[in-house]
DNA sequence: CTTGACCGTTCTCCATTCGTTCTCTATCCT
DNA sequence: AGGATAGAGAACGAATGGAGAACGGTCAAG
């Protein structure tokens, strides 16, 4: 059961690692929390590690690691169950946590910040995140990040049609894009979507 | 869990290549952060390969690989930049790494899958996670978890009309419901969406 | 095939950062 | 009062990271 010191040292951690993906130092440490001097926490963090809440890699600078279970609770939410309109919450059976790091991180991914409102029929939202895989082709009706002429990039729905290729937006205020398949280059898929609410 | 340069160096390498499918050489990564010389660097992107973030081939120029173990231990995407209708990628200034961790956890947040289309104008659609933070009282026009007559929860858009509360669905289909304020309790707020695609 | 620019690799030297330890003092709680 | 808890400050040695130079391999153009 760790002191008030020690918890508010252990959370500074924590919050640390989760923005900086590494180890703060004692120094940063101290300076989150307000004190001018790293002497006593030293002696903190130790206690924290023999606790067992966190591992140290001794003498190595940002030598300091959360153990397995801290680092679980860090990157995944409770996944209470499912919510529909005019139903109570339904527990979903076998499935109770929700691990954004497994959800929607994955090799040759990156994120693009959506303007505009050319997708909105898809729930795409102008200021949305979107998450792109990194991919040349792409299967018919996929969402795609694609280059047209090697130099406007659009995110559209792709429709292949023998060697025309349709872009199509998930507005029907917008029309569809018809070019030549040689003068479109896709340059990613579709894989993730989030949104933050204020 | 790398050092702070080791981190940077990454950082570079995987934006590097997100943006131009190929990786960058060691003169490359040096100037992009602002360094004099290589001879560091080396070590770091060695090291970087010892911890299994990276693959060399060795003596290849451009021999760089990211792992998938890279990906999944880092909690962050390259934030490439903006993507509109007709226009090309535009990077955002000062904002390039996307940080899903600080951009979606929190306390006192939990995760629910949203069954039914009654938030469909919202860009809520049937079978999205929602994120939301666990209160009992919300700003007018927030959307809400609601509890009725403590049996039905719903997903809904809070209007307060003085001693009534409305629930308003985002889909024109469906009528808005109309409570006293003493048969409704709020649950949480909508703090953050996401969504996969297959 | 030859050539030259480019690039990875290795080495040494040096400044800075950081963990560690120590002593002394202040505060809080039975 | 007395012990537990916490902080300030200083000092030391190890870890880290950068500069610069030199060597040899790779690759594409001539």
């Amino acid at each position: 059961m760790p002191t008030r010191a020690q918890h508010k040292t252990l959370n500074f951690i924590r919050h640390f690692i989760a923005r900086h993906d590494c180890a703060p130092t004692l120094s940063e440490i101290a300076a989150g929390l307000g004190l001018r001097s790293k002497g006593s926490l030293h002696k903190h963090v130790q206690a924290l590690a023999e606790a067992g809440y966190l591992k140290i890699r001794s003498g190595q600078q940002r030598g300091i690691e959360l153990t397995r279970f801290a680092e679980q609770q860090l990157h995944s939410l409770p996944l209470l169950g499912r919510i529909a309109a005019g139903q109570p919450i339904e527990a979903i059976p076998g499935e109770d946590t929700l691990n954004l790091t497994e959800f929607l991180l994955g090799p040759d991914r990156f994120a693009l910040r959506v303007t505009g409102d050319s997708m909105i029929d898809a729930g795409i939202l102008d200021g949305d995140t979107v998450i792109v895989e990194r991919r040349d082709t792409a299967d018919d009706g996929a969402i795609v990040v694609a280059l047209v002429d090697n130099g406007e990039a659009t995110l559209k729905r792709l429709r292949k049609r023998g060697d025309r290729i349709e872009l199509i937006p998930a507005n029907t205020a917008y029309p569809p894009l018809i070019y030549p398949a040689n003068r479109v280059q896709i340059q990613g898929v579709l894989v993730g979507q989030l949104r933050t609410y204020p």
